[in-house]
Formats: structure tokens, sequence, C-alpha cells
DNA sequence: ATTACTAGTAGACGAGTAA
DNA sequence: TTTACTCGTCTACTAGTAA
């Protein structure tokens, strides 16, 4: 809806309108946009209608400055480009999709960890894990992830056996929400453990030694 | 006339599509951008046409991911935002030393340009270039400087072969006085000429893969 | 020169629906 | 459930033109 607006406002802010009144005929304000005078006229009577510019219409040229909530709908546009490009709250790691040995799933069942998952990843896993190969490029971040962040998940004892601590990362694989479990006392390893609500080599229709990019969740 | 697809390419962005395929309904899509559907479904089928998205149609779920096109043109989107919210005087840009192929000596070391930088940089560059790999996240940066501003180092022509025009901006370099060199006109690249009155290299002791800061200025 | 009205048109959209 | 076709409506645009 406010799409249509934003090509105007940010010509206009690109010439300066965000700090100033700047002289743009409709004419000029059409050409640059790919559009005729007499749609761009209407467009800037549109958008003093949103409350989205100033103008002081001189007898030769009109003047337009854009007003705080013009400024501000830019201001949130820019916003949604930064998270593309500049996202820091996420690392993406690259692997293969493999077998495990039924490990993860022996831990992801104990009701010890399937009880603080629920509760603070607000799913319940899936009985089983979805074991990911990292390549080796990758694997620094692995490591980093290990060391720090991400949700700690309390261990405990049952049945005289030790299941210590872990920590979960909120994750993506192609959109679908999971996360990553990494054990935090764990010697070099290169295998990632991400559990789902629900089966993800089916939902995803992954087979062993398909590529599949994480994307971890830093926050 | 572009206008129209930046919208579903940059939700697709937003959810991680241009790194990876990703899994979303032509209906999610559609409620995302508050349109139908149908709507979602032909844009999809829009975006495809023009060659802004790959798609892998599964009988389940379509998976979608940005081809180098659609990425290349939210980028220059992006850097619209860019000049409205961060250009001042200057742009800081990081990346990586890289060894380059020789071709930013042999361009430096013509006579046709040496003269022209000698009397708008006030420096007779020494004969080489730092070749710099430019970080991901300010490739828009660099864009935006190859695109206008600067000062024009005008091509000329020598035993038949045609030199191009030539963007230079000053720059410093750990407070050393130097200039960013760009064609004017280029194709995508991520690789940046640095030249300077010393051997930048061995003044300021740098190795291969070092990270470096360019701080170029738009005055 | 401007801005901006009116009228006519092309195309963007959603409803219904097939596959 | 999906995707995506057809078709009718409505809106966004341009041309012509007034002020």
């Amino acid at each position: 809806m406010s799409d249509k607006f934003v090509g105007a406002l940010r010509q206009i802010a690109l010439m300066g309108g965000m700090h100033d009144y700047i002289a743009i005929s409709s004419r000029e304000l059409g050409d640059l946009l790919g559009m005729s005078q007499q749609s761009a006229s209407k467009r800037i009577l549109e958008l003093l209608d949103e409350g989205l510019i100033h103008r002081d219409l001189g007898a030769r040229r009109q003047r337009i400055r854009l007003t705080d909530k013009g400024a501000e709908l830019l201001r949130k546009e820019y916003s949604e480009y930064q998270k593309i490009f500049e996202m820091r709250d996420h690392v993406v790691i690259k692997g293969t999709v493999i077998t495990g040995m039924g490990e993860g799933q022996y831990y992801v069942t104990q009701a010890g960890y399937q009880d603080q998952f629920e509760q603070k990843l607000s799913f319940r896993p899936y009985d089983g894990t979805l074991n990911v190969r990292v390549s080796p490029a990758d694997i620094t971040k692995l490591d980093s992830l290990r060391r720090g962040g991400g949700m700690v998940v309390k261990g405990f004892e049952k049945n005289g056996r030790t299941f210590g601590d872990v920590r979960a990362y909120k994750a993506t694989i192609q959109n679908v929400d999971c996360a990553v479990v990494l054990p935090s006392r764990s010697h070099y390893n290169d295998v990632m453990e991400v559990v789902c609500k629900y089966h993800l080599r089916r939902t995803l229709g992954l087979r062993d030694g398909e590529p599949v990019e994480v994307r971890v969740s830093l926050t």
C-alpha cells in the first residue's frame, strides 16, 4: 500500500529533501521515476495527503521536503535492507546430511532435555535429530558456537548416568525453524545435531550426502 | 518497472533466500506482501521470467532462491538507501590484501594516467597498486563509488589500444595518503586498486590475507 | 514555464476453480 | 494441501488540456 510512495520519497531524499526544502518540478520528478509529469504531480498530491512531505508551492517552482513521517518510512525501508545485507545476528554453516549413530536420538528423547527444549525453543523436538557433517571451511564457526552464546540446557542424572550441559541455538534450514544442539563439553567434532518440531529429513526431502545450509541465530 | 519486483525479492532475501533455497508457499508470500495467493503466485512466475529467482518446484512445497541478478537488484536498492543515510564526507571500506594479476601495475604505469594522477592527487603513484578484496558487506559502498563522484581521469589511446576513463578518490590507509582507482566502466567486481606515492605493502608491512580499512574521501 | 483536472486505457489484482 | 489458469473489476497511468 505505502509501497507506491517510497520510490518518490527516496528520490526526494536523494536530492537532499530529508534535511531541507528542495526545488523539483513534477516533470523532473516524473523523469527520474520513469513516469509522466501528470503522474508525478498526482503522486506529490498523494504524498501530501498522506502527510509524508511538506510542500511550498511557489509561483515558479514548488519546493518539497520530507515530513518526519516520510523520513520515518524511509528509515524503516532502509532497516529492512540492513537486515538483509548486514546480518551480524546469525551465522550460516554449510555441511552435508549424514546418517548419525543414533546417539543424538538417544539424548534428545530424554525427558530431562525435552522439557527444557520445549520451554526455551517454544517447540517440542521430534524424536530424532538431523546430523550434518560441517564443511571444513565452517568448522571454526561451529567451534565458536560451542564456546559461548546461545542457551544453556542444564544437564541431569538418570539411573546413575550423567547427562551434561548442552548448548542450543535457534536456527533455520530453508526457512524451517529448528535448533542446533551442541554438547558444551565436546572433543573436536565436525558433526552438528539439529532438532526440529518435524521430521526434517522428510519435511525437506533431504537425503544422505545432500548439502544443507543451517542458519544459526546468535541472539 | 522493476519496482514491482523488489518487494517480493526483499521478502525472499529477508528469509535467507540470498544464500540458500528457502521453502515458501505462494500463500505465505502473499500474506507477507499483503496480496492474494494468486497474485503472489503470478509474481513468482514474473520473477522467474525476469531471471531474478531460481525455483525448485517440489511436490509439496516450492523452494526459492535469488539469482545473482536478483541479488544485484537488491544490492542496488540498498546502495540507494546507503547514499541517503550513510554517506557523509567519507566512507570506510573493509577488505583484505590480495595479490593482483599485475593488471593494475600495467595501467598505473601508463604516462597518460600518471600525469593526470600527479596533477589531481598531488603525488605521483609508485609503479604498482595494492589490491584489496572488498568484504561482502562493503561491496555496495564500492558500487556507489563506481557510479559517481570522485575525480575523473580521462582515458587515452596508445599504440592502437584504448585506455578508458578512470575514477579516482583520495583515500588513506592507516593514515597514509593514497588513492582508490576504479575503472568507470566495469563489471561486478570486488577487487579495489589502491595507488600511493610509496610502496604500500612495504611501507605498512602488509601481507596477503591481512585485513585493511581504506578510508575513502568523497570530496 | 509551471501544476493539475478529466477522460480513456492498460495492467495489476483477486475470486473462482482446475489440476 | 499445493500451484496457477481464466476472467471480471478496479486502480494507476498517460494524453489532452485548462489555468
